[in-house]
DNA sequence: TTTTATAGGTCAATAACATTGACCTATAAT
DNA sequence: ATTATAGGTCAATGTTATTGACCTATAAAA
């Protein structure tokens, strides 16, 4: 590999770690205003996504010990933003759904981000999505290839 | 906005974390074989594209303090990874230098990263590079608008 | 030349994030 | 009855990162 080529990957690297970062710091910012932290986001937004998700699936989701994600679930439970009532289908899953109040929160955090990125790609053209999500889709792709382990707790 | 649409956005908040986190994780395994963190990759990628960066310089490309910054670089000095001498032009400032086995270490950590662009971008096509890296020259963008202030310690 | 500012190092306290390990209850499946 | 699964919780540990305080050395300005 030639070093301009080279040049143009660290690029690359830098605009990966520069953009993520930024991409956190507004609803981190809302997040602190209200006592709660990023992976009370993680939770809020993957709930939204799956009403009645159980904790075992939340925890694959995210990829954390069921220790890590206690103690915000038990919190955001507690503020009122989500319920955890067990399954009819097994009384042992709870299943997790965020009240009007967490949809709130929620929608508050998530379209900072939704908005930016609607943004970005009307600007650019109507491949600009396809093409970044497929880039990204290709990332994830590194890890799916690897993952055919188990590893809960 | 139309619940389609929010759809598709949610789908590129989802493929942002795991895009992110995918790409973290073999460098993490590695560093950890050494004994070392992320954090020490990241001050390792910076001084290699920029030798003889200062501290100060270092603490605002990485938006941390120079408390969490400094306990790292000691180690990475230590551990012969990295040199710190006072810069000629100004007895006060320490210009970051890697060493041999510092280059050796931070081309093998980003070796991955920058291996993996290179083949998603060539697989894609030419224009893949080019737009995946103006959606996140705009990401970063958000910042830079608002970022008029000070703030060092 | 005294004063002030800058660059950097270091200690302490605090806290979010996350781990491993251990142990508990409740429920379901065998 | 036994075993497995889902979930909750306590404890200990460690990294990342913060704010606050205080120190030295050097440079720049008054």
């Amino acid at each position: 590999m030639d070093k301009n080529r080279e040049d143009q990957l660290n690029d690359t690297l830098m605009l990966f770690y520069f953009a993520y970062r930024t991409f956190t710091k507004e609803p981190d910012r809302i997040l602190s205003q209200h006592g709660i932290h990023r992976l009370h986001h993680r939770i809020l937004f993957f709930v939204a996504r799956q009403p009645n998700i159980s904790v075992h699936e939340l925890l694959d989701t995210l990829e954390v010990t069921k220790q890590a994600l206690h103690a915000p679930t038990r919190q955001l439970v507690e503020m009122g933003y989500m319920t955890s009532e067990p399954a009819s289908h097994d009384r042992r899953v709870r299943e997790l759904k965020l009240t009007e109040k967490g949809e709130a929160l929620e929608k508050q955090l998530s379209d900072v981000q939704r908005g930016k990125m609607n943004e970005i790609f009307e600007s650019m053209g109507s491949n600009s999505e396809e093409i970044w999500k497929e880039v990204m889709k290709n990332i994830i792709a590194i890890d799916e290839s690897k993952s055919e382990d188990g590893g809960s707790n």
